[in-house]
DNA sequence: CCGGAGATCAACCATTTGGTTGAGCCGCTG
DNA sequence: CAGCGGCTCAACCAAATGGTTGATCTCCGG
């Protein structure tokens, strides 16, 4: 009787003492594993289910330095073995930006916290995953609703296209020199992005969309 | 004999917790008090001093959501109160860049590490600020290494502080503003940013700055 | 089949930015 | 102390960008 057997995955080790310091406080659950990026939270996986202790819920980080990031993991997580059951994934973060909250969502995670929540909050989350429901942090789930209730506009394909280009410092000419259009429509689709993103130029567009990712950096 | 005194200041819980946990294994150091914030800082600082029992290391993180921001509670620290001596600071942060560091050093931090560090790393860097050494994270001091040899370009601190504003779309009156200087003076920077970056306009420049990690996104 | 949305282009004009030249002030250093 | 580098400002001009209006074309879904 073990309670809610936990991996922790995180690329600060400072992060995994915290949270393994704080949810050894609490009764009913305990920390199985830790992992510094998403390869090794799959291999720490596959290891406890050979050894008939798989884990009840994943606690993840979405930046990952260098390896794997968090969304691609909890695709890997979710996707999982042939024959048995994936486990839920609750995602910890420190930002809680449009472009993370629904990559997360859509790869299947059951939760997502922010890292300047109150202990007692994390482990509500705990406990809601492991029973195999959802937990959201307030402020997530306000934006969601907000969401709902007023869509942002959503960027098209082109926009983005122009957009990823107008990141690099390109001036109009070059960028409708890359796409094949004339600086006419460039500057077209310019007054479209800046109207869906709330901005009155480039710079700030680029600000914006690098925030929310809607581009890389 | 309690040895090293530590105030931690971190607005995530959970990097608190981790920070008391992974420094109360070590022999000799003692965390005395944690702040979510500058503002608590100030307030734990104080009351310390005034129970006879001040703190020998700050250990402060520079991005603090809401509240005073690192760079900020640094310079009032080291401003400190008359007649008794203020405590070194290290910054335990997540982010590398030339921007966060040199303000963190101008006002005054005795040290820099990153929290991906590992535990003896970090406790390292506690110990020699006590002693009133200082601490760097090799990734940091191979920066500011970079920046002593590199025959390329070595952006002034105002330089860097104007290229931050930049890359938030601000133009560049607002900028002006923001800096308490003349727009005039805002383009001449520019056009030594521009020169030292090899690039001729501001998005380009943004581009190049964020990739070389001397502004954060 | 019609309407809407996205992509394309043109012409026009105000504002901003980029680039140049020149100059004063301050602090540090050889 | 002279010189250098950094910070500040001004005036001017060319080029790029921002903003607007209006238009054609295609594709998709009701």
């Amino acid at each position: 009787m073990s309670g809610i057997r936990i991996l922790l995955v995180d690329d600060h080790p400072v992060v995994r003492a915290g949270l393994r310091a704080m949810l050894s406080d609490f009764e009913g659950i305990t920390v199985a594993a830790e992992a510094g990026d998403g390869a090794a939270a799959l291999a720490q996986l596959a290891r406890l289910r050979a050894l008939g202790e798989p884990v009840d819920v994943v606690l993840m980080d979405l930046q990952m330095g260098a390896g794997m990031d968090g969304v691609t993991a909890t695709q890997k997580i979710k996707a999982g073995e042939a024959g048995t059951p994936a486990p839920p994934v609750l995602i910890l973060t420190t930002y809680d930006s449009d472009a993370d909250i629904l990559a997360a969502v859509e790869a299947g995670a059951s939760g997502y916290m922010l890292k300047d929540a109150p202990p007692e909050h994390i482990r509500q989350a705990v406990l809601s995953a492991a029973a195999g429901g959802t937990a959201l942090a307030p402020e997530v789930a306000a934006r969601l609703m907000g969401r709902i209730r007023n869509p942002e506009p959503a960027l098209s394909a082109r926009e983005i296209q122009l957009l990823q280009l107008l990141a690099t410092g390109l001036p109009n000419r070059a960028i409708a020199r890359q796409l094949f259009i004339s600086e006419a429509t460039v500057k077209t689709h310019l007054v479209h992005i800046y109207g869906k993103l709330g901005v009155d130029n480039r710079t700030a567009a680029i600000s914006v969309a690098t925030q929310r990712r809607i581009i890389r950096p």
